[in-house]
RNA sequence: GUGGAUGUAGCUCAGUCGGUUAGAGCAUCAGAUUGUGGUUCUGAGGGUCGGCGGUUCGAGCCCGCUCUUCCACCCCA
């Protein structure tokens, strides 16, 4: 052979097991979207760059993936900007498309499009690959898979404790120990404002973001190197050591932020949707993070996390809602609100705990094995009656020896083999040898049958 | 984007101080067994030692560059 072929960087390939356990997961996720009357959309792997740029800061404009224009690419570029190598003027020149970043940008997209033919409030659900140019690691791809729900067109805090219902209910199909961070832009602005650095809202969040991770000393140190006056990071830091359980946390919070009006506006509205899950049935517990930041620019609202309790990765479910997402594409002031679940993370966190159901695989229950023209023939016909009582069989498509077709059946995990030689067909029997066991009997077709329903 | 590690058969990995023809287990294929799988035994195939360049009489091993994979940071699902 000559070079082992391979796919590039931060993509994978899925075997059959691991599709089994991939499409555990969507359809576990697909049934609660469809149960709270959710509808299916798809949009394009590539969009319009217009479409894409922008929306995700500048870092997210380096990860997106951009496609090179077909044919000749080079014709409006002049020989300066070539010379020069200035990739960036030359690259909106030769480049007018590129694969989705996220799904709510297209979504929005999509709404906005089609805003005449649409219901609102418009419930959907989405669930496609994205692609980002990070560099890979632990958890971390270049192609994964994102599974959204949003709801557009209702500014109703009931979507938000909608959503937390859904993910409680995601996550207790799934058999997976989770806590729902929550939090709110809102506060996070009102923070911001209150300490007097109102246009410092996104590096104070980054910021404190980290609080569990580097420690308040270097949280100080980097908030310093942003700007922040020291007489700010001075009122900061009793909300940052702010304790107790999210009630408690709440009404300390509503003192300090007297003064913000958009502060207020945060903490009522986590109020109210706390207030609702109260009532609710939840399995889950929902938790006031004010740490919660998350790098979306477009968020305004309620922001949320999920986070895997018995396992170490990044968080498995995040969204947020977006006042005016759909602005930017010409379609002011509808208010939506959703969430993504991390298809590729849960995976790897289900693996980790060994939380697939086992017998996933046995895709194939009656394998039939070839003794040539005419008996294959003949097994054909009954093929076509087991399958029709909706047993999935198969005939060994090649007269090989005996011992390669059991072996095929072994391997395959084939619990039924069915052997039909000459003497089999002239007493219209089935010799029929359960796997397992290693029992073999002759049979005829009825019996046969009941056998494998029986399975 | 920054820093660190890694790469030997399809997979997991040995390979001494730089020294003859690079090994093992698993997997694959064939045979033992022409109508019976798993277990066993025998045999076979399979290598650009990630790539390119350098040092050397001689490189899987040393040096440089590059790519891959993994880890940390940044960010994120």
């Amino acid at each position: 052979m000559a070079q082992t072929p391979s796919i590039p960087k931060g993509t994978r390939d899925f075997s059959p097991v691991e599709m089994v356990r991939r499409n555990y997961i969507f359809d576990h996720i697909k049934s609660v979207f469809n149960k709270y009357g959710y509808l299916p959309i798809e949009t394009p792997a590539m969009e319009n760059l217009s479409t894409l740029l922008g929306k995700y800061g500048e870092e997210g404009d380096k990860l997106l993936f951009k496609i090179l224009n077909s044919g000749d690419f080079l014709a409006g570029v002049n020989d300066d900007e070539l010379k020069e190598k200035k990739s960036a003027a030359i690259q909106s020149k030769i480049s007018e498309k590129g694969l989705r970043y996220d799904l709510t940008v297209p979504f929005a997209r999509f709404v906005v499009q089609h805003r005449n033919d649409l219901v609102f409030p418009f419930k959907r659900y989405q669930i496609q690959p994205v692609w980002r140019a990070d560099k890979p690691q632990k958890g971390r791809y270049r192609e994964f898979y994102q599974c959204d729900v949003d709801v557009i067109g209702s500014p109703s805090l009931l979507n938000e404790v909608e959503l937390i219902k859904i993910i409680d209910e995601v996550f207790g199909l799934l058999k997976m120990n989770v806590v729902i961070k929550l939090n709110n832009r809102k506060i996070l602005a009102g923070i911001a404002e209150t300490v007097g650095a109102a246009d410092k809202m996104i590096d104070i969040t980054v910021a404190i973001d980290k609080l569990d991770k580097i420690g308040i000393d270097k949280v100080v140190v980097e908030l310093k190197e942003k700007g922040l006056s020291d007489e700010a990071i001075e009122k900061l830091k009793p909300i940052l050591f702010l304790k107790g359980e999210s009630a408690e946390k709440l009404c300390k919070l509503r003192t300090i932020l007297e003064g913000s009006e958009t502060g207020i506006k945060g903490i009522s509205e986590i109020k109210t949707v706390y207030d609702f899950i109260n009532g609710l049935n939840l399995k889950t517990k929902v938790e006031l993070d004010l740490t919660l930041a998350r790098g979306l620019n477009y968020y305004t609202g309620a922001i949320f996390e999920v986070k895997a309790l018995d396992a170490e990765i990044g968080s498995v479910c995040g969204g947020g809602r977006y006042d005016d997402l759909t602005g930017i594409f010409g379609m002011p002031d509808v208010s939506g609100v959703g969430v993504s679940f991390g298809a590729d993370r849960i995976y790897d966190v289900l693996l980790q705990l060994n939380a697939f159901p086992t017998e996933t695989l046995n895709t194939t229950k009656i394998l039939f094995v070839n003794f040539g023209d005419k008996e294959a023939a003949y097994c054909l016909n009954l093929l076509e009656k087991i399958r029709a009582a909706g047993i999935n069989a198969e005939l060994y498509p090649d007269a090989a020896k005996m011992k390669k077709q059991m072996g095929y059946a072994d391997s395959r995990k084939i619990p039924f083999v069915a052997m039909i030689g000459e003497n089999e067909m002239n007493e219209n029997k089935i010799s029929l040898k359960n796997m397992v066991t290693g029992e073999q009997k002759p049979v005829d077709l009825t019996t046969l049958l009941s056998i494998l329903q029986m399975e």
